[in-house]
DNA sequence: CAGTATCCCGTGCGATACTG
DNA sequence: CAGTATCGCACGGGATACTG
């Protein structure tokens, strides 16, 4: 049998027993999508940016180096699509941008901050595989 | 001061106090590639798979829906080099691969994992904020 | 069975310049 | 300051066919 994705049109407070339509492994479940921006290339930095706290957009660009208007432009207004940042902005002059996480958003900031945490502490061992392998090809 | 990217040649085993070299903020930071490669598309879902135990390749093409045997290649080369899996190719006729992750792929299973249940359980979340975004944005 | 070999393409991402 | 507008491209990834 065929899982179907239709819209969950059911009130989210009464859970369904056992109910976990969500299967990152079927290629057709939407979930795939929301790993994909999730693991998207600067979603990880900014959310561990703005785990402590909201930020201003140039304080983003500064933090997370490397990244160019552009693209933590697009890579916001993606997180804010998804739900996982509020955007505010003060139509002042100088205009003043803030982004905060939303509920949902703090909720990843566990698992995020694991990844990265994990990409840190054994960068190490990963670089010392990556020689002995590419020795071991020559 | 620039923190230079040297191969690590110390002793693991005398741990420096409170060194922490790698920083994935850090645009030349080797971590950085490191995570990138914990993202690429199909590396979490072989993890997820591979959990599980052992398992043949085209047992893990069949699992993970929608891979191509080319680009599953390629993901578990990488995850070879990387030192998250070995490789483990009997030389019969027809040939048998298995894939197992080592010590170090087994500590990534947690964290890939989180990621994972996240974007299971927040998926619908993550659809109505879509939504709402689009439609207000019509 | 477990891959390669080719060919090919969208798009994520970057550089640069410009603006309210 | 916080973007947008353009341009451009490497490259991650896919379709298909073939092989030891």
């Amino acid at each position: 049998m065929e899982t179907e994705y239709l819209k969950v049109t059911e009130r989210e407070d009464e859970p369904v027993d056992g109910m976990q339509p969500f299967d990152v492994l079927n290629p057709a479940c939407p979930s795939r999508t929301v790993l994909r921006h999730l693991t998207d290339r600067w979603t990880p930095l900014v959310v561990g940016v703005l785990a402590a706290g909201p930020a201003r957009f140039g304080e983003l660009r500064d933090q997370v180096g490397g990244v160019t208007a552009k693209v933590l432009t697009q890579t916001l207004r993606s997180m804010e699509r998804d739900g996982l940042v509020v955007r505010r902005a003060l139509a002042t002059m100088p205009p003043r941008v803030d982004y905060e996480l939303t509920a949902l958003g703090r909720t990843l900031v566990e698992p995020l901050d694991a990844l990265r945490g994990w990409a840190e502490q054994h960068a190490g061992e990963v670089l010392e595989a990556r020689s002995s392998y590419d020795e071991a090809t020559l």
